[in-house]
DNA sequence: AGCACGCCGACT
DNA sequence: GTCGGCGTGCTC
């Protein structure tokens, strides 16, 4: 038996089948799917089977496998295909598609130190007389009777000669089972009724056309209700479902919903789980115990078999957009291709949907869903814009009057308060007020910032630290600026004006211990605080009934960000917390204070204008040739030598030019990250409306690079960060 | 990725 | 004369 095998090495040069020989003792358990360790060179690695025959067809003398890593496959057959896809898509290695679908356990350094627990259960056997027991021994069995199965645990109280006893006598019978790091309990569950727009959405989709749904529904609409219905109806069909969430809003409140309803039906996939936590969850789901998949980004490709619908929440987010690591691929495009081999729906839902979204929702490509009103009837919070430019002069710190007021006026009537620092493109660089110094990374091209915790300047990108210093180490005058505006300076204000008032704050200083992000969400539910102080991550899908009043310190720090999409991310921030305001019966407000009061994507806010934002950004995309009118395709070209770097640059932008019609190409540019680790870079970007050219030029550039180790390229289709 | 092979510069 | 730089090629 000959194995086809693509090693563990993501390296073009390697990124193919190569044969080995399957000895007697492994034959039996060879399998498309599984991973095998075979000799490669002198090294020795773990790889994929995705060939089995009786023959070789290289005319190398073949060598043996080594062993076998998994005895149940790993990658199915879908799975597989879908691999091979995303290599085409993304122009990247085989080796890298699969690695990203599989949880970090399983990849070579870390397998071996995941291990599967095992637990020890009891269950009755049922043709045996229950006569003659004694108390203990009753007390056992009466508690196996009870639960059908009952784990060694259970039974920690109670005399182990008793059970013993039972075990011999042939009472019970003793069995392993795969212990699960986590446990969920079902719970008592009220099924809301949904009203008539809610059910006309779940309608349309599980008895409308198995295409591609966009969903636009205001903040407070009930999306998440009717996603739970919908996947109760394929649930019911014996169908799968997968729901991606962007990480930030994988909150325990989201998944407490859908395990409320589902129970231990749910697996979901979160970044607050250890390796070897996501590890069973996946096993779960390789094993059909778990229909409902939720998660973020990776979720997408969940090993469930016979999927009924594909959710993806808060459709516009970015994190949905794999962009540094190799393959850079979009889940959304992943959902959509294993949709066709599910034939299945998917469903993307946003309160601000993506302008590429809508746009294919316009063109018909998407069908086009919409949730208008909220649930509670109460219509969306009153928003008020503060121009900070007039309000500056009478604020205390950071806030201004009406913000003040508003908050007091909360504080007296015991409603809760969520504030907002948009910290999006937020630099707390230091920089010395008297000469402009700025305090620069010795290998990168990037300024330092500051850490408050181990009071340190640090580079983002490499890891560099350095101590903080007090004086200039260029005019040496003591005139270092303030470090920026952090959360912590705000609470620092905020308690001073309200002593009384009980603040939390959330950022990724507090939140960075496990647990801690639901621990203070569930005690801010409980109301134990008054006021919710934080980043991007007060923002988005939190539901607390008590909150009246979102406030907005500084709407414009992202809209400052050199990306055609800062408007839109802005918009869509300032969309989603203000969403936050008045869920439930309490009417709700939201300031937000700004120094640009009169920029679209703030005055929009006003009134959760969408379809205004919409069409002015589309014009605004239009004249400038930004997608959606136009796809990016950006191009890395990577190394150490800056001089050659530029050269090969030109001569890929050149190719290029030769090869492709109809498109924009723009750069070499270096951009503000020229340096990193002492390793330059230029980018090119691709503005283009038709993709075949493209795919016949790409990889021929890459392939003419492949075997250069001056020269590293790399191609992300539709960034996500422009830089 | 890792390792071997091979071809030119400054040294015990 | 030789040690070692890294450019090139290969891994079934």
């Amino acid at each position: 038996m000959v194995v086809g095998v693509l090693v563990e090495i993501s390296n073009q040069n390697v990124d193919r089948v190569f044969e080995y020989h399957v000895s007697e003792e492994y034959t039996s358990q060879m399998k498309v799917g599984i991973r095998v360790l075979v000799p490669f060179g002198k090294m020795e690695l773990e790889g994929f089977v995705l060939e089995i025959k009786e023959k070789a067809e290289t005319e190398h003398a073949l060598k043996d496998i080594l062993g076998v890593v998994d005895s149940t496959i790993v990658l199915n057959s879908e799975l597989l295909e879908l691999g091979k896809w995303m290599k085409e898509k993304t122009i990247s290695t085989l080796i890298s598609c699969y690695q990203v679908m599989l949880p970090k356990a399983l990849k070579a350094k870390n397998g071996s130190n995941i291990s599967i627990q095992f637990d020890t259960y009891y269950r009755l056997n049922e043709n045996c007389s229950l006569e003659g027991l004694n108390s203990s021994q009753k007390k056992i069995v009466d508690l196996v009777l009870e639960k059908e199965i009952v784990s060694r645990k259970e039974l920690l109280g109670i005399s182990s000669s008793s059970l013993k006893t039972l075990l011999r006598k042939n009472i019970l019978i003793e069995e392993k089972k795969e212990h699960y790091r986590l446990v969920y309990k079902e719970q008592d569950f009220v099924k809301k009724t949904l009203t008539p727009m809610q059910e006309k959405v779940v309608d349309s989709v599980i008895h409308g056309e198995v295409k591609p749904y966009l969903l636009y529904g205001v903040t407070g609409s009930g999306k998440t209700e009717v996603y739970m219905e919908m996947i109760d109806f394929y649930l019911q069909q014996g169908k799968t479902s997968i729901v991606l969430v962007p990480e930030i809003s994988l909150t325990p409140q989201m998944v407490q919903r859908f395990r409320e309803r589902f129970g231990d039906r749910i697996a979901a996939l979160h970044s607050a789980l250890s390796d070897g936590e996501k590890y069973d969850e996946w096993r779960r789901i390789c094993r059909g115990e778990a229909s409902i998949v939720i998660g973020a980004r990776s979720a997408i490709f969940a090993p469930l078999e016979n999927i009924g619908i594909i959710i993806i929440d808060e459709e516009h987010s970015d994190s949905y957009k794999q962009s540094d690591p190799a393959p850079r691929y979009h889940a959304k495009d992943v959902a959509i291709e294993r949709s066709h081999y599910h034939h299945c729906p998917v469903v993307m839902g946003s309160a601000t949907p993506s302008l590429e979204a809508m746009a294919r929702a316009q063109k018909g490509v998407y069908s086009y869903l919409e949730l208008p009103e909220r649930v509670n009837g109460k219509g969306l919070p009153e928003v008020e814009i503060v121009d900070m430019n007039v309000a500056m002069k009478k604020s205390r710190g950071h806030f201004s009057p009406t913000l003040l007021s508003q908050i007091e006026d909360r504080l007296g009537k015991k409603e809760q308060v969520i504030l907002l620092l948009n910290r999006r493109g937020y630099s707390s660089f230091v920089t010395c007020k008297n000469c402009g110094y700025t305090f620069k990374c010795p290998h990168c091209d990037i300024s330092l910032t500051y850490h408050k915790s181990s009071n340190t300047l640090r580079c983002h990108y490499c890891g560099y630290g350095e101590k903080v210093y007090t004086k200039c180490p260029s005019c040496g005058e003591n005139s270092l600026n303030n470090l920026g505006v952090g959360t912590q300076k705000i609470e620092e204000e905020l308690s001073e004006i309200f002593p009384t008032a009980r603040i939390l704050r959330m950022d990724y200083d507090t939140t960075s211990r496990k647990g801690m992000h639901e621990e203070m969400i569930a005690s801010f539910q409980r109301q134990e605080y008054d006021i919710l102080l934080g980043t991007q991550m007060v923002a988005k899908g939190l539901d607390f009934s008590q909150v009246t009043l979102v406030g907005v310190i500084n709407a414009d720090t992202s809209l400052n960000i050199p990306d055609f999409r800062s408007s839109e991310n802005t918009f869509s921030l300032l969309c989603q917390v203000a969403g936050r305001s008045g869920r439930a019966e309490k009417k709700g407000s939201v300031v937000i204070q700004t120094f640009n009061p009169d920029h679209y994507a703030i005055r929009l806010v006003q009134k959760q204008d969408y379809p205004a934002f919409y069409e002015t950004e589309m014009n605004l995309r239009k004249q400038l040739k930004y997608p959606p009118y136009y796809y990016l395709c950006s191009i890395r070209i990577s190394g150490k030598d800056a001089l050659l770097l530029f050269d090969e640059a030109m001569k890929i932008k050149r190719s290029l030019e030769r090869n492709l019609e109809n498109v924009i190409i723009l750069g070499p540019n270096s951009g503000n990250l020229f340096r990193i680790n002492n390793i330059f870079r230029y980018h090119i970007l691709i503005k283009y409306r038709k993709e075949d050219a493209l795919y016949e030029i790409l990889p021929k550039i890459m392939d003419h690079y492949k075997t250069n180790p001056k020269i590293k390229v790399d191609i992300d289709f539709n960034p996500s960060q422009m830089m």
